[in-house]
DNA sequence: AGCGTTATTGTTAGCGTTCACAGAGTGCCC
DNA sequence: GGGCACTCTGTGAACGCTAACAATAACGCT
């Protein structure tokens, strides 16, 4: 019995081969399911593999083929719920395809931080990257860079030759706005994204033009920066108006509350809530996003549903197609993929 | 100008050499910074680095050392806020330390799924993984499963010997619940996760005893699923409880709840509101996680906070510690590493 | 029988690194 | 001026796999 106890190797495909009495070629080909072996050789083959627990190396195969069968992804802020769906429905379509998903998350976006993350993946020899930032300079920065690789953007607008995809933010922020203007108020009011985000642009415009196309008057957006603490002091800023509005004028001029995302919604509510203005009765209010929580909100939610993880799906697809297109960096006809979301009306815009 | 358009092979660095002047192992020892290079060809061979934009191909490299610098994570719920926090603290941890993280994500647990998941990164050699999977199944799957390289739990509980990392789940409960009852509340009434989760597990477990210590009574638990719409189902539960009681013995049973986690609280909340019943007026209601939106919730949510980050990157210490000392599948010595939650108190389980 | 064709297997040569070793040059000492 | 230590550089051989080609056996057909 003598047991190689030892830090024993990983078996190679010659060791398969000596058991099977076969030569490492035809290990080979069985693993890549080549046509043109004996059944029976097949058998002795996989019962070798069986039975050392044999694993090709990915290393030497990669070096040979020159495919690593690895995909990187940027991501930016992922402890959101968006952005973990997403990379969530990309990792299993890349899986299911046959690809490894490499993640870099950013803490923040700066021009730095992007090009290290995309350096390191390119050290470990991705063949395509999926960058998920969608801050306005992100996408132009990346389209400087000239990439050995084909890159597809997700949300990363439509600007620039690079094939992304994205939701129809502006069609989303149009829903909710129509929805609020349909139910009767005379203006909406909205607490924006942060500046560079193009998805905060998006929602934004949507708003914008879709009260300049009611001839609605269009109050100043407010700022936020998606958090929850920045929708509150948005919200106690709303609050004071409503107060001082309905003293000078007797009616208040904000009825009426499109938050860009369900996590600022949350903090505008609770502003609202300390201010003893009641949702929807005195001032109406919707999200996007429709994160979980959402529906559970006091009162629930009235948001936007974005499919995060068709995103993530769709950016797969497209990268792989990218991939075996042979199309590298460049791409003039950027294909871009673009998925509608869908307007969820909860409680939280229903007239009582 | 013999550009050559085509599609031209990465350069290698055998074509740094020959740019360079110098051999290729010249080269080599330029990227390994080893010590005795004379600074002038140092500088050569950076040059014509920069030069040529030469990459050293990871997979040779990978194949000769033996090292993939690759770490794989296994993750179950990645859209929640505790398991991306996680894996965004991990990831950084890793890519600090010189590593690439690929992730593969469960939709559901499953034996099979699980180590369909090993199994794919075993396939792309990674040296290590990291399981977040706290289900009581996976853990002892994971320990029956003998593989060639070293793994780590996350929230794996402790009863095998399989190194891991924790939040004190316990502890946690015993905080809230020891929070409540000095409040002055009879006893705690708990909505529990389910039951195959280790985490559900640890937290009942504190509450329980943290009940019978105080020589409370123990009242059944209510079952849940993580999700808000399960904490809603039994928060109506709860709140008929409550009108019955009154009804019958003129005082109700029910005055405070701990739901175990942050989003059933919101499920909760949600239930007694509609119920008629006041927060934390007739009844006290804390949580557990500490979500960003926990403290916006109406009312702000009492909850327990986790380190999410600081799990993640106990679990890369940890990992590479072991790999490190070589220490394969077998570790009689399992190490955990405990990380103390800490209390959050805020109004929904404030005596008004 | 002889030939072409197909099915099956083996042989050899890389892929781009790193490692082990050898070699050349320099300085120092007895 | 030979030997020794040290610095710097090059040569050749792996690493484990796939691709290209060669070789052999088996088969059908004229």
């Amino acid at each position: 019995m003598s047991q190689n106890t030892g830090p024993r190797r990983a078996p190679t495909m010659a060791d398969v081969a000596q058991v099977a009495g076969v030569s490492h070629q035809t290990v080979s080909r069985v693993l890549a399911n080549h046509p043109n072996v004996r059944e029976s050789t097949r058998a002795e083959v996989l019962r070798a593999i069986e039975q050392l627990g044999y694993r090709r190396n990915s290393s030497a195969r990669a070096l040979v083929t020159r495919r690593t069968l690895t995909l990187g992804v940027v991501a930016c802020n992922p402890t959101l719920f968006g952005p973990s769906s997403m990379l969530f429905g990309l990792e299993e379509a890349a899986r299911d395809e046959g690809y490894m998903v490499s993640a870099v998350t950013l803490r923040r976006y700066t021009q730095k931080a992007l090009e290290e993350a995309i350096d390191h993946l390119s050290d470990w020899g991705v063949e395509g990257i999926v960058v998920m930032v969608p801050h306005r300079q992100a996408v132009s920065a990346l389209a400087q860079l000239r990439l050995p690789f084909p890159v597809v953007t997700v949300e990363g607008g439509h600007s620039l030759p690079i094939p992304g995809v994205s939701v129809d933010q502006e069609l989303g922020a149009r829903l909710v706005t129509g929805h609020l203007l349909a139910a009767g108020h005379e203006t909406v009011w909205h607490v924006a994204g942060p500046p560079d985000w193009l998805e905060a642009e998006a929602r934004l415009d949507g708003w914008r033009a879709t009260l300049e196309e009611a001839g609605a008057v269009v109050p100043p957006p407010l700022q936020g920066d998606w958090t929850p603490l920045s929708g509150y002091r948005a919200g106690q800023e709303l609050a004071g108006r409503v107060a001082t509005s309905s003293a000078r004028r007797g009616t208040p001029d904000v009825t009426a509350v499109f938050v860009a995302n369900d996590q600022m919604a949350l903090g505008v509510l609770r502003a609202f809530r300390e201010a003893g203005l009641s949702v929807p009765g005195q001032v109406a209010i919707a999200g996007f996003d429709d994160i979980p929580e959402a529906e559970f909100f006091a009162p629930p939610l009235t948001t936007v549903r974005q499919d995060f993880a068709a995103v993530g799906q769709a950016s797969i697809r497209l990268l792989l197609s990218r991939l075996e297109s042979g199309g590298a960096g460049t791409a003039d006809d950027a294909e871009r993929v673009v998925i509608e979301p869908r307007l969820i009306v909860r409680s939280s815009s229903k007239p009582t």
